[in-house]
DNA sequence: ATAGATGCAAATATTTTGCCGCCTG
DNA sequence: CAGGCGGCAAAATATTTGCATCTAT
């Protein structure tokens, strides 16, 4: 039911050579980065995370392959009020996500209500019901523990 | 249950008074516009509703005005990845958001398994919830009739 | 060989901040 | 009348775009 990592990986290079995109020692930095990142990261981030194995990238770069990326539907733009974007590209798929206030860390919690709420909205408004963003915030065990 | 537009409009003055904040024309239009509103306005929107009934106030100050409301707990806001910020000052608690993904028009829908969802995830990560955005896009009956 | 990608820098858009004169309380 | 507030403009931040050069196919 998970995509493991590495599968992730080549599926996201697989489906850009299909699309006729060109693969480029950046594009699979960026890809690998993508798929490896289970912290939701910002572009920032993953710009960060190919210095190491790429320095000569440039962010513009990276926000042109996750532009990309993004309207191939294989990478989750997440938008916040203060913060920059956060990108998913190893679950592009509508999920909710819980935010720790304190460290900001981002995971994905496993519930079965969606569905049941996602036809509710439905059912009550007669909107056509496409997609959806389901953030919930709040303290992480570790943060709860240290007070 | 709901709060009507002029008992909010009242209720939102007087949170300012009440924190010392100064009462002055240019809060009050602003404040008006807030709690008119169901569209959820952008910062700009409600600078264009302010034009009509005090022209001289500017942009800056609206960007102050809601701030203050914001860090007070009076406005809501919801920010997208592409769009602007949008606020909402007449229920400035979390609540669920219908976006029509053709005319953008945001609507409330009223729903029960709210709290049962927050609850999941609570039980399922040992998170401490202590608030949520959840945001449902979709085309509205209105474009749907349209095509 | 050539269309497309990179890198750099400038442009854009939104929101925040600084400062000075004015008005509320 | 004193300190907060409004208006204006500059700054800060995030993302997009333009263009010359380079490279994957």
């Amino acid at each position: 039911m998970e995509t493991d990592t590495p599968t992730r990986y080549r599926q996201l290079v697989e489906h850009l050579r299909t699309r006729g995109y060109r693969i480029t020692p950046q594009r699979l930095a960026i890809l690998r980065v993508l798929a490896e990142s289970d912290g939701h990261p910002s572009a920032e981030q993953v710009f960060e995370g190919i210095r190491e194995s790429y320095p000569t990238t440039s962010l513009g770069t990276v926000y042109k392959v996750i532009g990309v990326l993004r309207e191939m539907g294989e990478v989750l733009e997440l938008g916040f009020a203060d913060d920059s974007n956060r990108y998913d590209g190893a679950k592009p798929y509508p999920h909710p996500h819980l935010i720790c206030v304190r460290c900001r860390k981002i995971m994905d919690p496993q519930v079965s209500l969606v569905d049941d709420l996602t036809q509710e909205v439905a059912e009550r408004t007669g909107y056509h019901v496409i997609s959806h963003r389901l953030d919930f915030y709040g303290f992480c065990p570790d943060c709860l523990a240290e007070g």
